[in-house]
DNA sequence: CCGCTTTATGGTATCGATACCATGCTTTTC
DNA sequence: GAAAAGCATGGTATCGATACCATAAAGCGG
């Protein structure tokens, strides 16, 4: 970089094969509007040359950047890192480029980092959350270009929106262990100021009790903490709390892991005197793993649908629907 | 965006201030250089007008376009996601983006993701791979900037490389567990033909073996498995195959839990029948999991590294080291 | 009070590609 | 056979910010 070697352009290119640049970038671009002939050469002379086009001259005379913005809360978890390489392979192959940001569950970040893809004229916007503060709706509504929003689905999505919903999946594990016998089920989260799927997965089991107490454990958050070091120590905290209880709902596929092996260090006969499950299904839950009884979400899906949704948004197609529901699977293994 | 508002543009802003547009463009790059009172001003019809710096065309006329490129091997496995977790972070504090690729382990998706990255004429490239098609280094030489390599350690970086000895990482696993006593441990693998960190650890197993029997057991890769379901699959064939078998020393952590897993299902007592380790010190492999042996690779550190080398190298200062090693921990837990 | 530097600001050219319009040439149509 | 339509190609203006140079005013030492 010492060293600002001149990039080669189209002008050089064109010069090379004999040609107009418009012509290169014709050559380029719509490869059907130029003669055979042509197209060989310039070709040849792109080649000859290692010539890159230059995206970001582009995206300032045509007004389309082929860039899509994406905000995560977190690529902590492997759900999101799902969700990424989905919507990335997607926009791959449809021509576009993926800009990432991760907000950390802060949203005042949020609103900076809105602001800052922003910037480079995305032609969409990815957000894997769906409460935003006011600040950043007003950004978004003034930029007017399509905002997917993921994982959980907002009644009234800014533009589109692809997930499920976590208060029925928090519903539907609840009732599944209570259909199984348990009485005594107990809600294991972090205490996160900002993670609205832990709170509709919460709302979802209060809702299915049916008359059981509800049992909620809260722990403060702790960055230095694993979700494995949450479950241990949340499970530990609930027996001693409840020494009845048959069943731990666990916000998260990595706190079940922790409560699971707290289990076998106290020796509990699982799932018989105590029931755990989690909630993403992450690689270890699988049969071959813990055989962990767990809420799958498949993230790829919900990347790749992104991914869908912005090509046709970006190439000016009309959506069939503004909400995608791809909804979850209850997987029902060896721990409830 | 079928209503394609415009956008406010630095000479809307310089009119409402009533300055010039350099002004307004020095005020937001370089407030130092622009009086209080003038600035003020810019500031408050910046926050009223809502406008948004376009980044393209700043990096068009300014030719650094305040973009890193990165490219990594697959954002599957969790460590490559703590590695772009750090990157991003500290990228985003020194005011750079981050634009992802992925490659799925296929030198030839490099290559054509390299020149994909370059269009958008980014200050650096960050690459989570150390070797390279003849192909990508051309590219990567014409372009001239600032390219830093993470996770292994080449002999001559292009320009500088991150990461730790996956050779060495494999060669202390497999001392320590001869120096406690093992007697026929066996390396589990995915045969995946473009994983060198996987040979290189491999290559570390046999060079340490000192006499023993190499027992190289090596899976076809198959898209459709998970981490733990080979794992699972790769003890029961390696116990078929070497009835004597007192270790297991697994390529990354996600087959070492299907291997542990599947040794509790067969009441096989680990550590004292069987050792089992792993590469990567996941989270379900701490103390609170798991506790698994393992090698613990602190992927947030190398993408915090890399991000401090990209500035420092965006920024004009000369390098220090070409070569950063971050070295790696045996983390000797419960399983060997 | 004069030249000198320093500070704040503005004007204009420029980055590299694409949009838009124009041009010749060939092909089709009644 | 003339008008209309289609094709391949080129010229020029343009996108929105910054680099570079110029200018005016203010500070300053002797």
């Amino acid at each position: 970089m010492s060293d600002p070697r001149k990039w080669v352009t189209m002008g050089d290119v064109a010069r090379a094969a004999g040609v107009g640049k418009i012509t290169v970038s014709r050559a380029l671009r719509t490869p059907a509007k130029v003669s055979p002939d042509t197209l060989a050469k310039v070709q040849k002379a792109v080649d000859a040359l290692g010539y890159v086009r230059d995206e970001t001259a582009g995206a300032l005379s045509s007004q389309r950047s082929r860039v899509v913005g994406a905000l995560v809360s977190t690529l902590d978890r492997p759900v999101f890192a799902t969700t990424i390489r989905g919507l990335e392979e997607g926009l791959s192959a449809g021509g576009l480029q993926l800009l990432l940001g991760s907000t950390r569950y802060a949203p005042d970040k949020e609103a900076r980092m809105v602001s800052t893809l922003l910037g480079r004229r995305p032609d969409a916007l990815v957000l894997t959350s769906t409460d935003h503060t006011p600040q950043t709706r007003r950004l978004l509504g003034n930029a007017g270009l399509p905002v997917i929003e993921l994982w959980e689905l907002p009644d009234d999505p800014i533009f589109a929106a692809v997930g499920f919903s976590n208060r029925a999946a928090g519903r539907d594990m609840t009732r599944h262990l209570i259909g199984a016998g348990r009485k005594h089920p107990v809600f294991l989260r972090v205490a996160n100021a900002n993670d609205t799927r832990a709170d509709l997965r919460e709302a979802g089991y209060c809702g299915a009790l049916d008359g059981l107490e509800p049992r909620i454990l809260s722990l403060p958050a702790d960055d230095s903490q694993s979700g494995p070091d949450f479950g241990a120590r949340g499970l530990a905290q609930a027996l001693a709390r409840w020494p009845d209880t048959d069943a731990v709902i666990c916000v998260s596929d990595g706190l079940a892991v922790g409560a699971w092996c707290e289990a076998m260090r106290r020796g509990l006969n699982v799932p018989g005197a105590l029931a755990i499950t989690g909630f993403g299904d992450i690689d270890v839950a699988g049969d071959a793993g813990l055989a962990l009884t767990t809420i799958r979400i498949d993230g790829e899906a919900i990347g790749r649908e992104a991914a869908r949704l912005t090509l046709a948004a970006t190439a000016g197609e009309p959506l069939a629907d503004r909400i995608i529901d791809l909804s979850y699977t209850l997987m029902r293994r060896a721990t409830g």
